[in-house]
RNA sequence: GCCGGUAUAGCUCAGCUGGUAGAGCGGUUCAUUCGUAAUGAAUAGGUCGCAGGUUCGAAUCCUGUUAUCGGCUCCA
């Protein structure tokens, strides 16, 4: 016998060999319809595994991640089969789960097309309805590279040869359909129920540029249909937050043809980038940061001497003046580096916190732009803070703090990442050592949790990165803090001592919202373009219901324009439902509706953004209303 | 950069198998003066991304090119 412990803690015995289908059923009927696999010992098994041993048992279900998996994973064979059913001598790639739903990577003559994705469907929910049982076979690797290869299987023999000499090569097969797969995996296809294609995409094999490029197909499966419909309507709530839509229709800013990658803002863009750039002066100030500027073409000797000649190169922009080489720069620092050397310090001076908001540009590869999210040309919140050794652990818990007050403003949720030593950097081990070390210790005393990403530091010192989540729930890196003693080496930077010599700064890069550009894209999309009071292009509409009452209107904009508020008036002579609708469709914050009643007796009929009409109030109510919205930068 | 899709008026889009361009919104003008998400009428606006080619004839077919969208990170 062996004896199984429960989720709850109760403890049950079976005797050996039990497939954890049964013990399952002997829990609950309800469970074992829902159960897609099982966990064992923390080991992911199939329903079907014959339990041998004690241990602790979870019952996985499509609601626990790994329950999630092996359901898409099941789906992503029954995709394959049926693209091999309709297209007989496709090669198989790989076949993942992934956190949306699934993916397989086909090797095709045929190249596949939107009008396939609806016959693969099809064949796939018969496949599902043949209620094929998937059953797990292993075989030694001489076996297993012969079977594949007489199957024409090229990828599979590969990744076979590829694997560890100790790992069980394990099968699973579905009718006639067999794939090389650890599982685990539902116990039947029939239990997939609702299945749908999305997309298909090139897809390098094993990712690597340098491979043939593969047909990728996605799909995402679901229990029930009402999921997948959950599902596709989140998608289509995501489109209508894109703010390249909402950018577009609220005519904040246009990427066009004539300049790939390089954002022109108009009028009421500039007006959230403005509000931005004034709060981030605000914070600085108060965070004892002074700001300089630094020119946007500087010499090539500057970049030789950086390091950015030899290791940034290929996302350099260059030109040639009176035949000399510049560069246009993709990062502020050695600008930075010059204003610090061109006058003495004393170690009095440090901390020195320098801020620029600096114009960078760097070539991205046409097919990663994405609206203002990838862009080519970039204005960083860049900051350089020049200090002593012992102020390290300060100075980054400072920056820590800053950039958390200003993510903290939005309501944003961001995780941290600590990224290490990339395979092309300068300098010593040692030095990567103690300036990784340094941040982590940052990190723990202020007891963040954080994730390490190996090799994805600077080529000139490792980083804290800041990644916020957006609407879409993808991650965008945004504040960053790196430490660096190779570019004080490079350029020389010193100070004086207390002791009257010559020592050397330790230098921290940081910004905070990163890219302005990238900061406002996530912002349009987390505020679905309904952006509070305080950043908001015009914050009040005043609407006369008829030209009788235009004067009135002008009036009320004139005292709120003086108080700084941006207002506007509708004097057209439209309907006032007419000019509500367009006023809530441009996602005005305050509406002010005057009639002959209000101008009467010197009120306005509110209307608030998101909570409709509000009724009659007195104008300096609403107006201090605003006022204190707006100063206190409210999430309305 | 690579794979696939797309490119028609300011915006959103229609235009079947090739016969020389259409709607709605928006703009302008006029009428209307209206109480909480679209008043009516008239009118202007496009060398169909660009360059070649096939054809009597190309928005439509072919080639190239540019831009854009999705993907190329999730590893049996």
């Amino acid at each position: 016998m062996i004896k199984i412990t429960l989720k709850d803690g109760s403890q049950r015995e079976y005797p050996e060999g039990t497939p954890v289908a049964e013990i399952t059923e002997s829990i609950s009927k309800g469970l074992a319809k829902n159960a897609v696999a099982g966990k064992l010992n923390d080991r992911v098994v199939d329903l079907s595994y014959s339990v041998k041993e004690s241990g602790p048992l979870d019952i996985l279900t499509f609601e626990d991640a790994e329950g999630k998996n092996a359901f898409r994973h099941t789906s992503s064979h029954i995709l394959a089969q049926a693209v091999q059913r309709l297209f007989p001598g496709t090669k198989l790639g790989i076949g993942p789960a992934i956190s949306e739903g699934f993916y397989y990577d086909f090797d095709s003559l045929h190249i596949f097309t939107p009008e396939d994705l609806v016959k693969i469907e099809q064949e796939m929910e018969k496949i599902i309805k043949e209620d094929l049982p998937l059953m797990r076979t292993s075989k030694d690797r001489e076996a297993a590279l012969e079977f594949f290869r007489k199957r024409g299987e090229p990828y599979k023999v590969e990744l076979i040869q590829d694997l560890p000499a100790d790992v069980e090569i394990s099968l699973y097969q579905q009718g006639e359909f067999v794939d090389l797969c650890a599982g685990p995996h539902v116990p039947s296809t029939g239990r997939i129920k609702s299945v749908k294609l999305m997309s298909l995409a090139g897809a390098y094999w094993r990712g690597s540029e340098k491979n043939k490029m593969l047909q990728r197909v996605y799909g995402t499966s679901f229990p029930k249909k009402a999921d997948l419909d959950a599902y596709l309507f989140r998608l289509e709530e995501a489109k209508r937050r894109d703010h390249r839509k909402l950018g577009q229709e609220l005519k904040l800013f246009t990427i066009m043809d004539e300049g790939p990658g390089f954002p022109f803002f108009y009028p009421k863009g500039m007006v959230i980038r403005n509000e931005l750039e004034n709060y981030w002066r605000q914070l600085h100030r108060q965070w004892g940061y002074q700001e300089i500027k630094t020119p946007v073409i500087l010499n090539r000797q500057l970049w030789e001497r950086s390091g950015h000649w030899l290791n940034y190169r290929d996302n350099m922009y260059t030109t040639v003046i009176d035949e000399e080489d510049f560069a246009i720069k993709p990062m502020n620092c050695p600008g930075a580096m010059l204003v610090y050397n061109s006058e003495m310090h004393s170690y009095r001076d440090l901390p020195l916190r320098v801020g620029e908001l600096g114009l960078v540009h760097r070539h991205e590869l046409s097919g990663a732009l994405h609206g203002l999210m990838r862009v080519r040309c970039f204005t960083q919140d860049d900051a350089h803070i020049f200090m002593t050794q012992e102020q390290i652990t300060d100075e980054i818990k400072g920056v820590i703090d800053l950039i958390d007050s200003l993510y903290g403003l939005f309501g944003f949720p961001y995780h941290v990442e600590l990224s290490t030593k990339p395979a092309k950097a300068m300098g010593t081990d040692e030095q990567w050592e103690l300036t990784t070390k340094a941040l982590e210790r940052a990190l723990i005393e202020k007891k963040m949790d954080y994730k390490i990403n190996p090799g994805d530091g600077a080529f000139y010192g490792p980083k804290i990165d800041f990644h916020l989540e957006d609407s879409l729930g993808r991650t965008w890196q945004c504040g960053t803090i790196q430490l660096d003693i190779q570019m004080p080496e490079k350029f020389d930077l010193t100070y004086v001592g207390e002791d009257g010599q010559k020592h050397r700064p330790i230098m921290i890069h940081r910004v905070a919202f990163g890219s302005i550009e990238r900061f406002i894209g996530i912002l349009t999309e987390h505020y679905a373009g309904a952006f509070p009071t305080w950043l908001a292009p015009v914050q009040v509409k005043v609407l006369p219901i008829t030209e009788r009452q235009a004067a009135y209107a002008r009036q009320l904009a004139d005292e709120l324009f003086k108080d700084g508020i941006r207002v506007e008036v509708d004097e057209r002579s439209e309907k006032i439902g007419y000019k509500i609708r367009e006023a809530q469709m441009e996602k005005i914050p305050y509406m002010l509706v005057v009639g002959d009643k209000e101008t009467d007796n010197g009120t306005v009929a509110l209307r608030k953004r998101g909570e409709g009409d509000k009724g009659t109030v007195s104008f300096a109510d609403v107006k201090n209303a605003i006022l204190a919205a707006i100063s206190r930068k409210t999430n309305d």
